[in-house]
DNA sequence: TATGAATGAGGATTCATTCAT
DNA sequence: TATGAATGAATCCTCATTCAT
């Protein structure tokens, strides 16, 4: 009993740590971006010391990926369950569309990050593996979104059309106004929520291409 | 006369002397980032000594707008080009659309600073001039954009609508294609060139308005 | 009864783990040299954890120490007996040579370290007491040597000489051969067995001492 | 005029900020080893900013090899004379001897690193260059003393044997003196100038072998 | 005006050692 | 007695910027 008190006690200790440890360097990194992070920094906010990143983390780029890594598979599973409901097709996209908005402009640095991390030039230096996770983040939203659409046709709720092209479509729709939202004046031009837009683009798009059957 | 022909001389010295180093900076920032890049191999590849970058730029910051900035001019005077044409409001769309990412793919990478220059977390320590620069272009082209939009509707060649939020809709949607192109596995999941998909997009999108006003 | 037959097991596995660290130790200062020898790996190797060490030695330097005494306390012995021999002056010289060889180049990272440690400029940091040790390994040497050399020249069998001096040398050319032994390049411009050569040295110098006296 | 004059000023300081920086990395390294050697202390002694070290040398390693290949070309060209000169073998033997020993005792530490320098063990994570170069050192003195030999043989005035070996011998026993030079304890237990010792040692091999012949 | 040598602040990483459990 | 998490000093190297020539 007194032992595994320990163990756990001690285990607990390590977990605290390295939450620690993950909370403030996101903060840090998000402030000031990869490059000018500075793991001194890290440390102190995390009250540990600055070895003790090492124990937990192999590299100031391994830090990075594992703060990016947390919000992506939070964000995925999430996704999933957006998805999953059933319901019309129109529905069922508006509450896709509601999540993946609502989720992008809470965790906009992420959003920023993943959206950018394909371009080497942005970031550099980072590992490989991050970019493959982002891009297979990537590939499951359209595959998400096909799946819906590709119902919406096969019950007849939707004219037959390249569900491939109008996932993409409406992802990149998505992306663009998240993008937008964050680009400081353009906030000023739209005076509806960002949520309403494009729920109004998602109707407008269908609507385009029932129309476009007829 | 000699005067007067040495100073020019030396004038156009020294413009080539800045085009050369605003060539070469342009290569090593697109190819580096501007964290990473290298005043050293700037200098080197511009074929002028280290400090004399100095003499042209205040600073690596100073030099990384100067790079932006030129293809910002460029950019706005051919957006202007585009719009200006006459014809029938889709007609004018697609032209616009088409210039839009024909220039943001040729220069791809203007395109990923400019998306997110914004985001400090990628780059930070740039100068808040290159934020404001960045802004306005992108506020131009939604005001050209809904200028072709009002002057579709006041024609009645368009449904009456939002024209701001169409104009969002449709610069979010070139936006987020452009950007997709530029995730490498996105690629293979489109089989259609770039352009025609916007293309249709346009046309779905106005179809859809029209389709609304019923 | 079993207090003490826990304590025997104790005991033995006390020892169990200070030969496992030891094993480890060697292999890898051996792999590493001493600066770059890792204590982690050490422990990993060993089987214990890092802190354990600290109970079995106090520090990376003592632990050196201990790895480099072992061998030396082997070879101590086994000189010894190596020279005890009977035999004509030349014999006894040629065993001992034999061994000598057999034994350095046997345990070639020993004799490196023998030779080199007290070149501060390489290693640096060790403790006093393993400089002093090794210079009594080799004072030994050179006293055996000077032993036999002593009773040749007493019996009659070698010519009246300086006998430290032939120590000297003796002992010197024995240094050289196994050393360039371990330089990789020189090898190839031997073509006969180590052994042959430092015995046809020897034979040469006490052919020399000989003649010298005539 | 005053732009050579300038020129010359600029490369006459840099020649001595060179010259400053290797005499002050040559005592670190040497006091230190080139694991503890710390390069702010070696700019401190030079009298220069730390980054001024690496205008001039690529890294730590790259300013260690520059320290040895130095000494290493003095060497060379210093072996080279004292073995063109003609007269006796035996002659030219002592007078190689004799410049061996001096050289070497003169520049200790020098001789201890390219002694073992091959020994990756006691060093690490110097480049190749450096092993091969210092692997070329020795097997020029052993080539000089072959030619010396032969050329003795041809003459009639040594007796007829295997020069590898012989000379292999010598270079052998010259450098067994040497580090035993440099092994604290030793030097009492040898009361003539190690320069004697080895003519001697040479005497009594070049006896040997001609008695050999007999 | 142009040069390029010199600067030095800044930051990631390692690892022997300690100590609470 | 054994553990292993935490420590933090130590150090190499980069590179934007300056300034004497």
């Amino acid at each position: 009993m007194e032992e595994s008190g320990e163990r756990i006690s001690r285990e607990e200790k390590k977990q605290r740590s390295r939450r620690r440890i993950l909370d403030a360097a996101r903060d840090v990194f998000f402030r000031d971006g990869f490059m000018l992070a500075n793991l001194d920094e890290v440390a102190m906010k995390a009250g540990v010391a600055k070895g003790t990143l090492y124990r937990y983390f192999e590299s100031k780029a391994d830090l990075y990926v594992a703060v990016l890594a947390e919000n992506g598979m939070a964000f995925e599973s999430k996704m999933q369950e957006a998805a999953v409901a059933s319901g019309p097709v129109l529905e069922r996209l508006h509450r896709i569309g509601e999540f993946y908005l609502a989720h992008w402009i809470e965790h906009r640095e992420y959003f920023q990050i993943f959206w950018a991390i394909d371009n080497q030039s942005l970031i550099g230096g980072l590992p490989d593996d991050a970019l493959r996770d982002v891009s297979k983040l990537w590939e499951g939203c359209l595959e998400v979104l096909k799946g819906v659409l590709d119902r919406g046709v096969a019950d007849g709720e939707l004219a037959e059309c390249d569900t491939w092209e109008v996932s993409y479509i409406l992802w990149t729709m998505a992306n663009g106004l998240i993008q937008s939202e964050f680009i400081a004046p353009r906030k000023e031009l739209r005076r509806r929520p960002l949520q309403d837009v494009y729920r109004d683009a998602i109707d407008t798009v269908v609507r385009g291409l029932a129309r476009n059957e007829n």
